[in-house]
RNA sequence: GCGCCGUUGGUCCAGUGGUAGGACAUUAGCUUCCCAAGCUAAUAGCCCGGGUUCAAUUCCCGGACGGCGCACCA
């Protein structure tokens, strides 16, 4: 048994995601999530937006997906973006021309050159083909970019991207975030939301696909003062899988704290780490397998341009199921699935905010004030214009700004009567009188930095798929096969179930939608069914997760004492008998992700009924 | 993008040069007091375009989509 195809045709089925515009056709690398995703992939986004926006004291905003061209020249995605590849003619195996070229040439950073360039290289060098040694002499090679563009506007309009990451938008909005965070570091922004990557082969369903959902946390920190509350974290167990260990051929990933982790170097960055400590935690509330996820470290070459270093949230789905029996401790044998990225730990350092500077030539900096104000000497001139102009027209300018730079430089040189400067290679002779030289006193109350930017960057629709499949069980109840999710109640879709046992009492139906409407009244997302057999219903319910089904009977509705109904729960199977009026707010506390409370307290306070089905 | 394989009700499959059948699911009714498979009935399908043919779901070509491999994944 292979579980993903068995997790994909129940997303299909189940309506938690499917292939768009099936009706025509589809296109690949886009998917629609069902009734039961939707609520899936929102119940997620909320578990992230309460941990990384409002337990961190983070601010979040919702910045366009449409950016206009300047901000990605800034960004680097409009070059950095590019793929230059060249076919085979003969194998039709397509290469990176750039990677071709600097492995058979003294070339580095071909990446860099013009296209014409890496073509008239590749013939030069002969270079052929890895794969069958034909010659790519002469092949064209093609700049494939992985944004999608768009046109601002009517008519030609101006070019604008949909943005291949949430995070351009927190970072060209910086000027106006720091002031919203009284300019003080550090401080965090987030966003989630959809982010786009033309791919030129979306494959594994919903894993990689061409528009897909982040959720970011820009953290701007002052590289020289800001720590990370490590306290918090140092005590989290992490699996790591760190590049020595992959470069290893015996290596492989092994537990360890996030304290130890930092203090022995294993994670590079203080912050890099305590935000692998906050997710860790936040992986196993949303209910992924501990004994199916990692952090994997970037190799060398892996690094992106501006990251020092770099781990990323792995999970490992796709491997042949596991019986529910053995889930919990994990020792069954399986066979390997894939590992895919579910989420970035970057330290970013100041790359995006001085390359948005830059470009734009607003100032993306934060004024650090200094603890006491220096005093300090600062040699400076003054020039005397009404004689430099006629003196020396069109560079009069240029002198009094070589001038300002060589009382930087050389403040003894204005002791002689007159300073040579150089403006555009040709020497200047002026007086020193002229130049008005003079050391002034300054108060210096601090100065402008360029924050420091780590980022977790977590791709949600892969969580939900990892959820989804980390969740998938089969197992026996009743001597009956079952397939169902074992879903975190804040995860699953619906809260619960309501059936009346039987549908030809009216006393049973009149019951089940009052308690419909009480559960409703709760906050709780319910589903009523009274069609066909109790197990069936109880089934449909399984399969999609429903943490609890309530059940009206007879028993409940008979004699004097208050009305009871039944309460089950999905992977047990056990049932409670609980008066109609407490369901509601029993539910409520056991769904209440604050609430530890587990089914084992309603089978404490009221009576656990003997069902006589066994579950295996 | 390249190569190989595939595409038949909602889902999973069988099958055919003369427009198709099962299982599960769904709906209606019967039955039914707790774990999917009792009874009756109903709904629903050959990925798209072109070609060959009297006739194409079937054969051929192209495309789309999916799976795998290569490449790619900043």
């Amino acid at each position: 048994m292979v579980a993903q195809e068995d997790v994909i045709e129940l997303a299909k089925r189940r309506g938690f995601f499917f292939g768009a515009n099936g009706a025509y056709g589809g296109v690949a690398g886009f998917y629609t999530y069902g009734p039961n995703g939707a609520a899936v992939k929102d119940n997620l986004e909320s578990a992230w937006r309460d941990r990384f926006t409002v337990r961190q004291g983070n601010m979040e905003i919702e910045a366009p997906t449409i950016m206009p061209e300047a901000v990605f020249e800034a960004s680097g995605h409009l070059d950095g973006f590019d793929d230059m590849l060249v076919e085979c003619p003969e194998c039709g195996e397509s290469h990176r021309a750039d990677h071709l070229t600097e492995d058979n040439t003294d070339i580095e950073e071909a990446e860099s050159l013009p296209v014409p360039e890496v073509e008239e290289l590749i013939r030069e060098h002969d270079l052929r083909c890895p794969s069958c040694d034909a010659a790519l002499s002469g092949e064209p090679v093609e700049e494939f970019n992985l944004m999608f563009e768009t046109s601002i506007g009517p008519g030609t309009g101006q070019p604008g991207y949909l943005r291949p990451e949430t995070a351009q938008g927190i970072f060209v909005e910086f000027p106006r975030l720091k002031e919203y965070a009284r300019n003080r570091l550090p401080f965090g922004v987030t966003q989630i939301g959809p982010a786009y990557r033309n791919e030129i082969s979306p494959r594994k369903g919903i894993i990689r696909v061409r528009e897909f959902t982040q959720a970011e946390l820009e953290t701007f920190i002052d590289p020289e003062e800001d720590e990370p509350p490590l306290h918090e974290v140092e005590d989290v167990e992490v699996t790591l899988y760190p590049a020595t260990e992959q470069e290893d051929e015996e290596g492989e990933a092994y537990t360890t704290t996030v304290g130890e982790a930092i203090e022995k170097g294993v994670i590079g960055s203080d912050w890099v780490g305590y935000y692998l400590g906050v997710a860790q935690g936040w992986y196993e509330r949303v209910g992924v397998d501990m004994d199916r996820f990692r952090f994997r470290q970037h190799l060398p070459g892996e690094l992106a341009h501006y990251a020092a270093d770099c781990w990323d949230a792995e999970s490992e789905v796709g491997a042949a199921g596991i019986a529910a029996g053995s889930s919990g401790d994990g020792e069954e044998p399986r066979d390997g699935g894939d590992w895919i990225e579910i989420t970035g730990f970057a330290y970013r350092s100041d790359y995006d905010l001085s390359k948005h500077a830059e470009h734009s030539g607003e100032s993306f900096t934060v004024f650090k004030q200094y603890d006491e104000p220096k005093t300090v000497e600062r040699a400076a001139v003054d020039p005397d214009m009404a004689t430099l102009g006629p003196e020396f027209g069109g560079d009069a300018g240029a002198v009094a700004d070589a001038l300002q730079t060589l009382a930087e430089r050389d403040p003894d040189a204005f002791d002689a009567n007159e300073v040579e400067v150089e403006v555009d290679g040709d020497e200047m002779t002026v007086d020193s009188d002229v130049a008005n030289f003079s050391v002034e006193t300054v108060t210096e109350n601090g100065e402008h930095i360029t924050p420091h930017v780590v980022e977790p960057s977590f791709g949600i629709d892969r969580i939900v798929y990892t959820v989804i499949e980390h969740a998938y069980r089969t197992d026996e109840v009743d001597d009956e096969e079952r397939t169902y999710l074992a879903l975190d109640p804040e995860m699953a879709a619906t809260d619960a179930a309501v059936f009346p046992l039987v549908s030809n009492d009216d006393r049973l139906l009149d019951l089940a939608d009052e308690v419909t409407g009480d559960l409703r009244a709760a906050g709780l997302s319910v589903e009523y069914d009274d069609s066909g057999s109790i197990g069936r219903r109880y089934r449909r319910q399984d399969e999609v997760g429903t943490p609890f089904c309530v059940t009206v009977d007879r028993d409940g509705v008979e004699g004097d004492d208050p009305d009871t109904v039944t309460v089950r729960e999905r992977d047990s199977a056990r049932q409670v008998r609980v008066p109609v009026r407490e369901v509601a707010d029993e539910l409520d506390a056991l769904l209440d992700p604050e609430d530890d409370r587990a089914f084992d307290a309603l089978t404490a306070a009221y009576d656990e009924i003997e069902t006589g089905v066994e579950t295996a």
